[in-house]
DNA sequence: AATGAATGAGGATTCATTCAT
DNA sequence: AATGAATGAATCCTCATTCAT
C-alpha cells in the first residue's frame, strides 16, 4: 500500500513541520522575530535544530510561511467574497478588523513590526505591501459603490483608523476604549 | 579656576556624551535598536567604545537617553503651550503630526517600533504610554472644550487616525495620499 | 527465473550505485570534496541520500571508490602494456599526460587535492602514493632503457615537470603556454 | 608620555595579533585551511574567540594576512635585488627554492592548496597569481639575459619543474631524491 | 575623560550520518 | 532497494559589556 505509506510519511512530515510552524509563530509573535533565536524554536517544539532546516531554508523562510498561511487564512474573512451588498461588506471589514485587533494582538504586533521593518525580512516586504494595498483596495472599492465622492482618501482614511486602533490596543491592551472608538466609526459609516 | 576649568570639562564632556546622543539617535532610527551595534556607534561617533559606557550604563541607557529629549523637544511643539484658542490648538497640532510623520519618518518607525515591543526596553514603556496618553488627553481636552459629546472616544478616534496614517506613510512612502487624507481631517473636524 | 531477477536487481541497483559515482565525481571535481556534501550528492543524482549510505559506508568510500575507478581506468593509457618500444612508450606517456592535463583539469584539480591533503582522506593516501610511485617507476624503466646515466633522477625530474606543468595549467588556464613547454619536453627527450 | 604609553599598547596588542597569526599559520599549514576552525584557533592561542575578530574580520582574512606576510618574507629572497648576474641570481633562486621546499614542507602544501582551490579563498587568489607570475617573469628574464633563445617555454619550463618538485617532496617526504634531482637542474643551467 | 583589548555567551546555518518504514 | 525524517555536533561570526591603563 504505497498509497498509505506515503501518506502516513507526509501526516508525520506535516506535523513536524506544524510543530515548527505553531512553535515559531507563538515566539514570534511573543517575543519578535529578531529576539527569537532558531535554538528556541527547536526546543520549545522539542525537535532538533536541523530538522528545522529540513523543512525551511532559513529563520526568515519561517516566518515567510508563517506570514503567507496567515494572509490565506485570513484574506476571505476580511474581504468576503463579494457577495455581500457594499454596506453589508464594509460592516464586515470592519467588525473582522476589530475583532482581529482585541484577539489577535500578538499577531498584529508581529504583523506592524514586519510593515516598519523594511529591510529586515526582504522577502515578506513586497507580499505585506500588496495584502495591505489590497486590503484598502477592497475598502476603496466599497466607499465607492457607497457613493462617497473621494474614494480613496476615504479609504486610505478608513485603513489609518483601523491600523491606528490596532496600534493603540496594542499599546494600552484592555484599557483602550476600542468598543467606544468602533462605535464611532459605524456611527460616521452609518451602519 | 577650578570653576572654569571644571565648566570646560563639562563642555568637553558634554561635547562627547552629546555626539554619541546624536550618532545613536541617528542610527537607531535608519536601522532600528537592535540592528545597531554599540560598536558602530562608536565607530560613526569617532569614540571609543569605553567612552559610551562612560556616560551610559548600557545600550538600552542611550535609546532611553534619546527617547526622554524627544519626548521634550515635541511636547511643547505637539501640544502647545495653551494660550491658543481650542480650535487653533487642534488644527496645530494635526499640522504639527502630519508634517512630522511626513519628515520624522524614520524616527515615527523607531518610536512605533518602541511601542509595539513592551519588554525590550522596559524603562521606556511606562514614560512612552504617559507620552502617548498625555497627547491624547490633551486631544480629548480640546475636543471637550469644542463641544464634542463623547470626547474621550473621539480624542481615540482622532489618535489612532494620526497613527494610522503614520504607519501606512511608513510602509508605502510618498506613494501614500497624505495631503488627501489630512484635507479629510480636516474637513471631519471643521479646520 | 530467479537467476533473471537477480541479475534485474543487480542492474538496476549498479544504476543507482553508477549514477552516485558519476554525480558524486562530477561534483567533487568541480567543487571540491570538502565542499561538496552528501545532500547535493543526492539531489544532483535524484536518489534519496539514504540510498547513498546504502551503498558507501560513508562520503570519503565514494571518493575511495572514484579514485581507485579512475586508477584503473587512466593507469594503461598512461604507462601503456608494455609492447611499445621505451621511445614511443615515453611519447606515449608525455602526450597522454599533456592531454589529460589540459582536458581534465578539474580532475587533475581533484587528484592534486588529495595528494596534499594526507590525512584527509586516508584509505586513499597510500594507493595514491602507490600509484604515483607506479608511474614514475615507469618512467625511470624507460629512461634506463632508453640509455640515461641517472634514469632515477630524470624519472623523478620527468615527473616534477609534468606535475608542475598541470599545476600551472590549473592556476592559468589557456594563458598557460603549455604547447609551447611541450615542445620543449619533446626537445629534450628527442621525441 | 602618550609615545610610550601607545607604544606599550601597540606592542602588547601586536602580541596578541602576532599570536593569533602564527598560530592560524601552523593549524593552517599542518591541516589545511578549512579544517581548521577559528574556535581551534582560539583555543590553541589561549586567546578567546571574540579577540580573532576583533583584529581580523574573518578567517579569510587571517589567511590573507598570512598570505601577505609570506610574500613580504620571500620575494627578495626568492628573486634577490637584481645586483647578481643572470647567472648567480638563477642559482640563487633554484637554491631557495629547493631549500624553501625542504624545509617549508607545510607552508608548500598550504600554498599549493590555496593555487588549485579557485574560488575558496576569493581575495588571495589574484594576488596569489599575481606572485607566480611575478616570479615566472623574473625566471624568464635571467634565461633571457644568458641568451636562451626561448625564455618564456624555458621560464615556464623551469618553474614547473620546480613546482613539481615541491609536490613531490610533499607526497614523499624525505624519500623523494631531491637532492639528486637538484643536480640534474644544475646541470641543466650549467650552474 | 578616554582608549581599545579582551571576553564569552549566543546566533544562524551546515552536514555527515542514522534509522524507521 | 529506497526514502527522507531526524539528529547533534561543529562552524563562522556578532555583540554587549568589562577592565587595565
Amino acid at each position: 500500500m504505497p498509497t498509505t505509506k506515503k501518506r502516513n510519511t507526509k501526516v508525520i512530515a506535516d506535523a513536524s513541520k506544524e510543530k515548527i510552524f505553531q512553535t515559531a509563530f507563538d515566539l514570534f509573535a511573543l517575543n519578535g522575530y529578531s529576539r527569537t533565536s532558531v535554538d528556541a524554536i527547536a526546543k520549545k517544539a522539542k525537535i532538533s535544530k536541523g530538522l528545522i532546516y529540513h523543512y525551511f531554508t532559513s529563520k526568515e523562510d519561517i516566518l515567510r510561511g508563517i506570514f503567507l498561511r496567515f494572509v490565506e487564512n485570513t484574506s476571505l474573512q476580511m474581504t468576503g467574497d463579494g457577495s455581500l451588498p457594499p454596506k453589508a461588506a464594509l460592516k464586515q471589514m470592519i467588525d473582522f478588523s476589530i475583532s482581529f485587533i482585541i484577539h489577535e494582538v500578538k499577531l498584529s504586533r508581529l504583523m506592524i513590526a514586519l510593515v516598519i521593518q523594511p529591510d529586515v525580512i526582504k522577502g515578506i516586504n513586497k507580499d505585506m505591501s500588496k495584502l495591505r494595498e489590497g486590503w484598502w483596495g477592497v475598502l476603496i472599492d466599497l466607499l465607492k459603490k457607497m457613493g462617497y465622492k473621494n474614494p480613496e482618501a476615504e479609504g486610505y482614511f478608513l485603513g489609518a483608523i483601523l491600523d491606528g486602533i490596532s496600534l493603540g490596543y496594542i499599546a494600552m491592551g484592555k484599557s483602550y476604549p476600542i468598543e467606544k472608538v468602533k462605535r464611532l466609526i459605524k456611527k460616521k459609516y452609518e451602519l
